[in-house]
DNA sequence: GCGTCGTTTCGACCGCGGTCGTAGCATCCG
DNA sequence: CGGATGCTACGACCGCGGTCGAAACGACGC
């Protein structure tokens, strides 16, 4: 039997595995631009050794280029390269103990984060089970929709939502990979988080993923924040489905 | 700013990426046990290699071990694992040039594969679109169920489903990363796949994740494969969601 | 019991790739 | 212009990790 070729995968996976530069992806997560310099800092690294890691990144088509000046500005390439960097996280942390999440440097991670351009962590998911338990958004399988109060809901908080969706689908749940339970995704959380950013009920932390809840967002988000408790039992709806065996 | 540490995935992305661990996740992805000594030889190493390479997908708890006598037969841990493997396939495969298909070695895996526990490949994308067309699936938004003559049509391949579909959403697409176009997921796609192998409609290549179409296959499926020209015009469902910037 | 087979452990080799020096090339500013 | 700044190209160093030989271990069969 001659041995198969290597599959494609396994580079796409090398380049993301080093050190380096998974912390640079890792930052990109956030969703924003970051410059060579900010992904050298992020990286631990120094800018001779982070423009190699770039130029791999842009290779690979990881991430994609807006230069700018003297600066050159990078971001991850689409859905389809984050979503990867997401089904990986999900497999890489379900080995891990419990205990890891309680170190210093998690601790904002697992409490808010970006995920591309939705909201994750334990806000994420909260506000994911409250706007479920509002009936903001109702659930079929696998699907969601606007519930009957949800336009009102919206309304409330200043939020309206472009007419015509483009031809990406509105909600849907998508695994935590820190709390292994759903948050929402799709353009709704894309402009949903979008709103929080730009009302500043959420604040991002340079340089991470990590995003903060202020005052303001506190009141803001209320409503659904202390809707009631988990709907979900036990497991999430993504999770049921991805369980095989 | 104190650099962030390393992500998680960095590690498990690591482990993926070797060559020779690469071509035994690829080889398992065929859905079956495999020995270690099987293994080795899908990876093209000597047994001592293989074992250390086994041991750290095992600390990975990316497969999962059954002893049996003196062998020592592995498996994909489970459908999280190769949802992984086949989101980190389609980002690798869609910076490959398309004359990379022609290459001798990957020609049966483009025209029918299994994806861990259904089809994928050319066979699968034209199967789903032909069980679309044929209207033995209705499709909602993200969501596939059978259809009026849904029931019907699998009486007559002999096709049985379990009553009591367990904790697993029961139909839904999939992007192929080879045809970059939607198949078939699913608890559905699973019995399906399973029905297929068992009638000797369809027969697996050893070692590899490539199956093929036999001519008793050929005649069974054939409703489904002549049933017309592809329903969905250009870019799959899937695909239209991710796509975000 | 002994031989064989499948697999793992240990050790030594070695090459790939990440690292940072120094230097070079752009861009912006005064 | 000249001197900053942001980034890249080249070169040398070096350590991690993949590789296979030799040997040990366990399970099966005669």
């Amino acid at each position: 039997m001659t041995p198969s070729p290597e599959p494609r995968f396994a580079r796409i996976a090398t380049t993301i595995g080093d050190p380096a530069r998974a912390r640079m992806l890792s930052a990109l997560m956030g969703g924003e631009y970051l410059s060579a310099g900010e992904l050298a800092a992020a990286a631990g690294v120094a800018p001779q050794t982070a423009s190699t890691h770039i130029a791999r990144l842009l290779e690979s088509d990881l991430v994609v280029l807006r230069a700018q000046g003297r600066h050159r500005y990078f971001r991850i390439a689409d859905g389809e390269v984050a979503q990867a960097l997401e089904t990986l996280s999900i497999v890489a942390e379900r080995s891990a103990g419990f205990a890891k999440w309680e170190q210093g440097a998690y601790k904002p991670l697992k409490a808010a984060r970006t995920c591309y351009d939705h909201l994750a962590g334990e806000l994420g998911v909260a506000l994911f089970e409250g706007l479920r338990a509002r009936g903001t958004l109702t659930a079929a399988d696998g699907c969601l929709a606007l519930g009957a109060a949800g336009p009102e809901h919206l309304r409330a908080i200043g939020l309206v939502l472009p007419d015509a969706t483009p031809a990406r689908r509105f909600a849907y749940p998508c695994v935590d990979w820190s709390e292994r339970r759903d948050h929402l995704a799709g353009s709704f959380a894309s402009v949903l988080l979008a709103h929080c950013l730009d009302r500043l009920w959420l604040r991002r932390s340079p340089g991470t993923r990590a995003v903060s809840l202020t005052p303001a967002g506190q009141k803001a988000l209320a409503p659904w924040l202390e809707a009631g408790v988990p709907v979900e039992p036990r497991r999430s709806t993504v999770e049921r489905v991805r369980s095989a065996a």
